[in-house]
DNA sequence: GGCTACTATTGGATCGTTCCAGCGAAGCAC
DNA sequence: GTGCTTCGCTGGAACGATCCAATAGTAGCC
């Protein structure tokens, strides 16, 4: 009797008010505050819910609540590196982290019309068309439709975290806000220095004495820190780093040509690499000597990519614990958007070794 | 004068009616109906809105127009395969291209609380456990969180496309409908029969004749798709297949035993792998024997992995045109929401052949 | 001028939810 | 009985956009 017409478009709120003999506003209660119903009240309309196969329109709520309960996260035009590879892995555990916490994702981009339009291009037009960092983030902002965003990318120096941090939006930070003493936003890094030092005294217990370094250019924050796992350790077991590492371009081609030229002088009997791109490099190089590794002539990875779980023989690798760190930053953007008090700034976690034949 | 109170809260239609000295839904007009302005009106407006920078609130519209705007994918439970690696590739495509078409996507994963709950159990319980395949689905359509979804594990044999088609919810599926001729759903998917075909090619060019096949379990839709390109393709070139082909479980223990037993029995020159993963297994077993691949002795792979790239010798691989799938699968997507009839209800795209070191 | 036709713009209603003020009934103290 | 508070529930208003019907202004045509 009471009931709206209801042209063949999904229950709302009044729908399942009328069928529970309720308003509007108790079905609402129901759902946000059970607690305010009496009980008796709460399982009929419950019943009703149920009957009708409700679910509150999305829209409406996050119009009324200013919250849409998305977390925008942003993926860089594809580059086919180790670092997407990764990616993979998070995104599951981000995934399922989010949706515990009632939240999903967002998966943006930048603006511009990227690959096609620089291929025309082509001129010096090129400067123009470099990604302007904050691209997207404003839209999705000032159209209201996340509630937070999860920054990846901070080794760039974090443009982003600045501006974020800036207007107030809420954010959490996948790496740590290298350089940046004075940032003041939540963060979940790895401690890739622990990882690398983990492959060291892996390598120390087998009789390692010579253990090259083959990393990422100087100056990358993240590469440095690696390499500082390498260095230090090595120093407290007594061990010399003079003229053992090697860094540059994360490429295999690096790699290989870093291993040819720190075999030829120094003869090391083990290599630590900064990512397993540089690590199937450095493989490539042994196989090009026809040298085999293993436990004499070992070799570690960093990442724990598939690729090192497949190649042959098989990479010992730092194992980064992406699922942990899914489920970090869930809690720390959980706390800011109910606006709990952050119980820490920043937490960093510790990897694991996945050991294979190449040690 | 006549602008509302504005208590820090982002400008609205009515914000900006009033900075450019017309109603609200002449803003409105300026956005989604710009020729209904006479030029000097849209102007104004125009200017009015940067001058703000005004974005409209994605919550009202999408309550209004009944739509979001928002494609639906749902990320599986985290397996480590070559799969899930190749996911990350397509989805920065995906990502890519429905911005153009003005969407974004919405990552979402089943329901239940997965890894954790069935580690507890572990009893008969497991079959409960057993992941719900419409899980997800049906709370963001109720709740209109979605306006469409995209699949991409159809070689299930998808139950989720009957579930949606029968609901007449607008989908489009990564993967062929594999045996159901009924299916009236739009897909997009890659001619992996073809890929193999020029795999096979590529091999009988350089002198091959003995042509083995390693390959996915038998009542595998994709993998007899693939494998009868290996079969027919050697037919063609009046090669022989008899006790050339294996097929089992996708892994990389798989391939090593099939190659070992390949080799000892059929003496083939030449491998056509099923997955990369496959190939992996095949190399490995290769080496065991101290046999180098080459041209002499070739591997070829499925999906050009990061493994398949980076690897020692570098693996020939049968490419997909993931960048392209994503483009048609947008293109479908946007007939399918615009109510535009569609053209073809679907299409394969053809795969290339990545070379390197291993043929 | 008077009629129609069309264009540019307007204001009210509406989408489905939650916020807010308020109401009757019940419980308690005096 | 009166006054006060608490409990359980209600109905109107609001969030910010778009849909729709209606308006004023302009032009064309006889």
């Amino acid at each position: 009797m009471t009931r709206r017409p209801d042209r063949g478009g999904a229950p709302t709120l009044a729908t399942v008010a009328a069928e529970a003999g309720v308003s509007r506003q108790t079905v609402s209660n129901a759902l946000n505050s059970p607690d305010l119903l009496r009980p008796e009240t709460l399982t009929r309309v419950q019943e009703a819910i149920e009957r009708l196969g409700y679910s509150p329109n999305r829209a409406a709520r996050n119009l009324r609540t200013r919250a849409s309960h998305l977390i925008g996260l942003r993926v860089e035009p594809a580059v086919e590196d180790s670092a997407n590879a990764l990616m993979d892995r998070f995104l599951h555990s981000l995934v399922e982290s989010t949706r515990d916490a009632g939240y999903h994702v967002l998966l943006f981009t930048c603006g511009q019309v990227g690959a096609d339009a620089s291929l025309d291009a082509g001129t010096a037009e090129a400067v123009t068309a470099e990604a302007d960092p904050m691209d997207g983030y404003d839209e999705l902002l000032r159209s209201a439709a996340v509630d937070a965003f999860l920054l990846t990318d901070t080794y760039r120096g974090n443009p982003q975290a600045a501006w974020l941090e800036e207007r107030g939006v809420p954010f959490v930070a996948f790496g740590r806000p290298w350089g940046d003493p004075a940032a003041r936003h939540p963060w979940v890094d790895v401690d890739g220095r622990a990882g690398v030092m983990l492959a060291v005294d892996h390598l120390v217990e087998r009789g390692h004495e010579r253990i090259a370094w083959v990393g990422w250019q100087k100056g990358s924050y993240i590469g440095e820190d690696r390499r500082s796992g390498w260095a230090d350790r090595l120093h407290e077991h007594g061990l010399s780093t003079s003229r053992l590492s090697a860094r540059g371009d994360d490429t295999l081609d690096f790699g290989r040509r870093a291993a040819h030229a720190l075999l030829d002088s120094e003869h090391p009997t083990a290599f630590v690499c900064g990512s397993d791109t540089l690590a199937m490099g450095v493989l490539r190089a042994l196989h090009e000597r026809d040298l085999t590794p293993g436990p004499e002539l070992s070799v570690v990875g960093f990442d724990d990519s598939l690729a090192a779980q497949v190649c042959s023989p098989g990479l010992t690798s730092v194992r980064q614990p992406l699922e942990q760190v899914a489920v970090e930053i869930v809690k720390h953007l959980g706390d800011l958007l109910a606006h709990r008090p952050l119980t820490e700034l920043g937490r960093t976690l510790v990897p694991t070794l996945s050991v294979r034949a190449t040690t």
